[in-house]
DNA sequence: TAGATTCTTTCTACTCCGAAAAGAATCAAG
DNA sequence: CTTGATTCTTTTCGGAGTAGAAAGAATCTA
């Protein structure tokens, strides 16, 4: 029998109704016709699905968007993205960073704070007074972490060597001090699943994400699906054979990608030829300067570069490629020879490469963990209610 | 209204229904149970479905399977394999190679055809005398071609550089020969999409297919569905880096797959090392009674290969492999030497692989070619009835 | 002001699914 | 040989979700 008592009270946990929400959160302000082709749905099922969610100030709907054209106008819908703010963490063997986000891991403010030892309270300690600095726990709907390791059911760090940690709770420790909902993930993971949601690979159903910095990372996205495995937190991207002529890598393995693209491989290149230890940015500062060394050691680092992304392109059967990571400045100086170093291992008559350089460096990977927060938090809005 | 005129024809060509069909064809007999387990569906659900593929027997039950446990014995589905017959066709430039099979493409017979010229009409020609050579096509249910190039639409190739063909309608033409339905399929798609249905890929949702022999081939699957692009025809998986002390490809890449791996490239090694040409079987023979030249190539080769495998891997994100192509036979010389050098690229702690060798070389792409035509003649009974 | 056009909603019927109960076919025990 | 336990299958019934058609709404154009 049918409850004619609260007749707006319908599906909103439906597998529909998890398609709407996410489709209206990655493409902004959409109309119900859109969202219907989108998800192949008719627009009588469109106004059913939406209807709940406006009921409960989920979504809004935006000005009416008349471009010129004739007939009534589209009353796009959109999410309430001022309506909650989250917080997205990433944990190096260095520090804590970082960063308020709003529903679309949008940067609102940036906090950080050194690690001295690697105690599981001292880390969460630390995590929590980033999350007070940025003006949490009150008014933020989640709490993401991420970390370079193994994390099982978005919780439990089961094995993270740079700190030492085996069988953490993380979550579970964190939620105790912070009192909202904390979601924790490999870093590789979270960014590549926010460059899917958020970031350059929003609406590209199949890409890769490829970072540099301390290490190598490399996340894998195909059909709307990120590909996690027991071995996503190994760095498997890290192995990949590019120049044998390059130097050696911790496993003895010459001139694969770790030994050729991290930060530290860089300035250690640099540093034998100028006799002295550099940073990474004096590396670029040197060779935008017109350093010779330092424009040799950038220019394979950029070989090395393009030519780990004719693989990726090649093995993974894919033609969009997001770099990021806090290496990625080399791109500004490089970014022809990686490019003519991508087309050289491809074949003449493939497709053109897309690579998308997303170049917030270090806070993409705690958007990332935000993202991921901000999927966790749509999951519980759209099964609870 | 309804109608009960024909109660018993209820949907078969739903989605459900099709997914029902592909996993009875695909896990022979099943039962019911097993059935709804694996498709996530309910015991009624599956009773509804599979009524009317029993009804058109299209289904049969098994013999009753009672295993010694207590309770009513379960009444496993199964197609019934004897009811249509395939044929499956590789076309290369030297020649055509078919094979029949029953509806789970495993051979029954082979017939082949030298290819004098490559003009469409002696090519459809020699298909058609292939086909008939095989008892076709009289019985059959339905021919599947395959060939090196670009095809859209599983009819039309449009770029074949081996036989300098461009936007030829192959299936159309051979229609109107042979009279029974054709499908063409680029031919590493083909044995992709076989391996993951019938072969050594059944019930694996991510896996790659890598192939060796007159060239490298190279497929892939993930989560269950075979990924195809518009580079798929073009061959990428013979531009990756190996060993940069190999010899040069076509293209100038030192030590690429296709310059290490081929059975071209293979021979002209060790003829220049023994000053006479070699064909590739003659290479494994040399190899096998102890000839020092003839072990390097193939000690080269292998370690080449396992490389290969270890970034298919790394950045495939997948853990099981499967090996195939005329070229293969070399596996049983230096499988320890393919297996270590995989390791050696690999994660200490990653997944071990998992390799599998399909060693039907040759047939391998008939039958490749006659699973795309079983996929084809599933889709035509679920849609039509 | 009256169409024309386009987007959205309402109404209704249909498809598909699962939960629960009943039925069927076996084994085990008395 | 009967009874009960066990397991698989089928039937029944109601619910969830969907699309098609027609109506309604909001704009532009003539």
């Amino acid at each position: 029998m049918k409850m004619s008592r609260d007749s707006g009270a319908a599906t909103l946990s439906s597998s529909s109704a998890r398609d709407l929400a996410r489709a209206v959160l990655i493409h902004g302000p959409i109309s119900r016709g859109d969202l219907g082709r989108r998800l192949g749905l008719s627009p009588a099922s469109l106004t059913r699905l939406s209807k709940p969610f406006l009921d409960r100030g989920l979504f809004v709907e935006g000005s009416e968007d008349h471009d010129g054209t004739v007939g009534r106008p589209a009353r796009p819908l959109d999410v309430r993205v001022d309506a909650s703010r989250f917080i997205g963490v990433k944990v190096t063997g260095e520090g804590i960073f970082g960063v308020l986000t709003d529903l679309r891991a949008n940067e609102l403010s940036a906090a950080a704070r050194p690690l001295g030892e690697h105690s599981v309270a001292h880390v969460v300690a630390q995590i929590a007074a980033v999350v007070h600095e940025l003006g949490g726990p009150e008014g933020i709907s989640g709490v993401g972490v991420c970390i370079g390791g193994n994390v099982t059911g978005s919780r439990i760090v089961t094995r993270a060597p740079f700190l030492g940690w085996r069988d953490v709770d993380l979550a579970g420790e964190l939620e105790v001090v912070v009192g909202v909902p904390v979601s924790v993930e490999n870093d590789v993971v979270a960014l590549t699943s926010a460059e899917q949601w958020f970031g350059a690979g929003r609406g590209t159903p199949t890409f890769a994400v490829l970072t540099i910095g301390v290490g190598v990372g490399y996340g894998l996205v195909v059909n709307d699906q990120v590909i996690v495995t027991a071995d996503s937190g190994l760095g498997l991207g890290g192995h990949i054979p590019l120049d044998a002529t390059g130097p050696l890598c911790p496993d003895g393995h010459r001139g694969c990608s770790r030994a050729m693209l991290t930060s530290s491989s860089v300035c250690a290149q640099l540093g034998i030829a100028l006799g002295r230890e550099v940073g990474y940015d004096e590396v670029l500062d040197l060779a935008a300067h017109g350093n010779r060394a330092a424009m040799s050691v950038i220019g394979a680092t950029g070989r090395a570069l393009g030519r780990m992304i004719a693989v990726i392109a090649n093995i993974a059967m894919l033609d969009t490629i997001v770099l990021s990571g806090e290496g990625i400045g080399l791109w500004d100086l490089v970014s022809d020879e990686i490019r003519a170093a991508a087309r050289a291992d491809r074949d003449p008559d493939a497709t053109e490469l897309r690579i998308v350089v997303d170049d917030s460096g270090l806070s993409a990977w705690a958007r990332g963990a935000a993202g991921v927060a901000i999927q966790q938090s749509l999951g519980r809005l759209t099964s609870a209610g």
